[in-house]
RNA sequence: GCGCCUAUAGCUCAACUGGAUAGAGUGUCGGGCUUCGAACCCGAAGGUUGGGGGUUCGAGUCCCUCUAGGCGCGCCA
């Protein structure tokens, strides 16, 4: 990756690092230590392109005026800064940069250049090798609505990550082992009897759902009355395989349509039979940081921070859920991965410490980072639906889908930071109107796109190859060209920026932010006129938008349409 | 009781991790199509960033405290 944009960046901070360094006072006759360049694109035009602070810390650490510091380094205006059209120094002690338009065009260039690529880099290299963990569900019914919200940020950002640089494996675990299989099985059991007319209650646990209802009939499809009068231990571990195969389809299938794509899927269950989890207790206990009590093998939590120790194995044996997680992250780690992420939902909250304390007792410690995305609320005809366990009030994530469609759910599960609480509002995702942030974004792209058609059909096709080249990008100096431009130069800085925050919402509102300057540049240029130098030109930065909006909507996993 | 998350415009949310005049969308009001897609654009109004204190050149962001809401605190998963 080959950016000019940080040839001529790093060239300007090489100079003005010598100038602050010049303008160091003396003290016991050794030149003071200077601070970084920090260089930023600025929020607001008026305060140029590039704006950095260093007047403000050098100041700080010479215990001088910060104004008179910036003065000094804006003195010598943009010599030895080809790119810069003009230096300014302002109060308090900012100096802002001005770039000229040949910095611009090279912008233009690198997009034109690298197409798809463009965007990339190697920004969060270091943050690897990384396993991503999501949505680990339990296989006892339909995907919910916040696994829907978990998923989305999993993918988006796991997507994000690799495209800076990041080597990520995602993952998911399926809880397919304790209490909660235990209760399918006897819930399709009591529904398979019932429906052969032997009428049986739900167990206590059992799951109500109509889907349980479904299985059992494809397990007389299958199986016809087999099962009946089995011995309940085969019967019950058939019938619950069973139901988990066919449940984890359907998930698999639904994440599938929602465009998110595990490497790889983890069986609690296998991590049993394998012995796996005895293998992960042998060494839990050769660490030293697991001792007896009660008769159960306990995890010693509290000396890596959780609030209480925790236990490993019951006294009668039986791993609980956390040793099942350890001899996973062991596997995890085992195969290399440097870094763990794990995305848990809202209610899994009081799991963190623990996780982190055996992570750090495996020999890892703060390699193992957790994401909590939080509660999902839904609006539907201006009411709020608080989502309950409550069977009656569950929505799935199909449900969502089919009614609002894979792009909106997918923008709006990621449009809010991931902490925050989110209300999804029902109708206006579905409304496909202009009110539709979704819409918004995607009707940028196939504006574009339909210029580059109409380019095609009116014999312009020369200008648009031009364009293609990059021919005539120094015509790019109109307010809304550069503006635009600004933005499409900033997408690299966002995706790294976001992804090492675990932002993805970030991403979301950059890819509003290019269509806005996308629409504005629209309404005060016009690409297709009788000025073929100037026509090439803005085809090209039509084709740098577009790519770029692209680009944007991919990570996101929402389509970027051609019309619509 | 302890712990985590949250509190910013009427509503839903941002604010690049301590930087300049706190920004978007939506809603309200007003304006713009005989040129490439009006699913668009421009303008106006709207704020004591929950309250109080502190740290410093500088705080929505950091520390303390109070208030309100959500969630969690099992040899459940």
């Amino acid at each position: 990756m080959n950016y000019a944009y940080d040839r001529a960046l790093g060239e300007i901070a090489r100079e003005l690092s010598q100038r602050v360094a010049r303008l160091a006072p003396a003290l016991d006759g050794a030149a003071q230590a200077a601070p970084a360049i920090n260089l930023n694109p600025t929020r607001d035009a008026s305060h140029g392109d590039f704006a950095t602070p260093v007047a403000l810390a050098a100041a700080k650490m010479w215990k001088g005026d910060p104004y008179e510091i910036a003065q000094g380094v804006a003195a010598q205006g943009s010599d030895g800064m080809p790119a810069v059209a003009h230096v300014d120094a302002v109060r308090p002690g900012y100096v802002n940069l001005t770039m000229g338009v040949p910095f611009w065009a090279e912008v233009v260039r690198d997009v034109l250049r690298m197409g798809p690529d463009y965007g990339r880099s190697t920004e969060l290299q270091d943050a690897g090798p990384l396993v991503i963990e999501f949505v680990s569900a339990n296989p006892t019914g339909p995907l919910v609505v916040v696994q829907g919200r978990s998923s989305a940020l999993g993918a988006t950002l796991s997507e994000m990550m690799r495209f800076a640089g990041c080597a990520v494996t995602a993952e998911t675990y399926v809880n397919d082992a304790g209490a909660q299989l235990e209760a399918l099985a006897g819930s399709v059991y009591a529904r398979y009897a019932t429906l052969l007319g032997r009428e049986t209650a739900l167990p206590d646990n059992g799951y109500p759902g109509s889907y349980i209802v479904d299985i059992a009939r494809k397990l007389i499809e299958r199986d016809g009355p087999r099962w009946l009068d089995a011995p309940f231990e085969e019967r019950h571990s058939a019938i619950g395989r069973f139901a988990r195969d066919l449940i984890v389809d359907e998930q698999r299938e639904d994440l599938d349509r929602f465009r998110v794509h595990f490497d790889r899927w983890t069986s609690e269950a296998a991590l049993h039979d394998s012995g796996a989890i005895a293998l992960a207790m042998d060494e839990l206990r050769a660490s030293g940081h697991t001792f007896e009590r009660d008769g159960a093998l306990w995890l010693r939590a509290t000396d890596f921070g959780d609030d209480k120790d925790r236990v490993l194995l019951r006294s009668d044996g039986r791993p609980t859920y956390l040793a099942a997680d350890a001899a996973y992250h062991a596997d995890k780690l085992r195969r290399g991965h440097r870094y763990l992420l794990n995305i848990l939902g809202p209610d899994h909250h009081g799991y963190i410490l623990r996780l982190k304390a055996l992570v750090a007792a495996m020999g890892h410690p703060g390699s193992l980072e957790v994401l909590l995305a939080q509660h999902v609320t839904f609006k539907r005809a201006g009411e709020t639906v608080s989502m309950s366990k409550r069977a009656g009030d569950l929505v799935t994530l199909r449900e969502v889908m089919d009614q609002v469609g894979v792009d909106a759910a997918r923008y709006f599960f990621i449009d809010r930071a991931p902490e925050s609480h989110l209300v999804f509002d029902m109708e206006l995702a579905i409304e496909q109107s202009a009110k539709n942030p979704v819409y918004y974004v995607q009707y940028g792209h196939a504006r574009i796109a339909s210029i580059l058609r109409r380019a095609e059909g009116d014999g312009k096709s020369p200008l648009l190859e031009r364009g293609r080249a990059g021919a005539d990008l120094d015509r790019l100096e109109h307010k809304a060209e550069i503006a635009l431009i600004r933005r499409i130069a900033d997408f690299r800085r966002t995706v790294a920026a976001a992804a090492r925050a675990r932002a993805p919402h970030r991403l979301a509102e950059y890819a509003h932010a290019v269509a806005t300057d996308f629409h504005g540049f629209y309404t005060d240029c016009l690409v297709l006129s009788d000025n073929d130098a100037l026509t090439s030109a803005r085809l090209s930065l039509c084709l740098a938008a577009k790519t770029v909006l692209a680009s944007a909507l991919r990570l996101i996993g929402v389509s970027a349409p051609e019309k619509m």
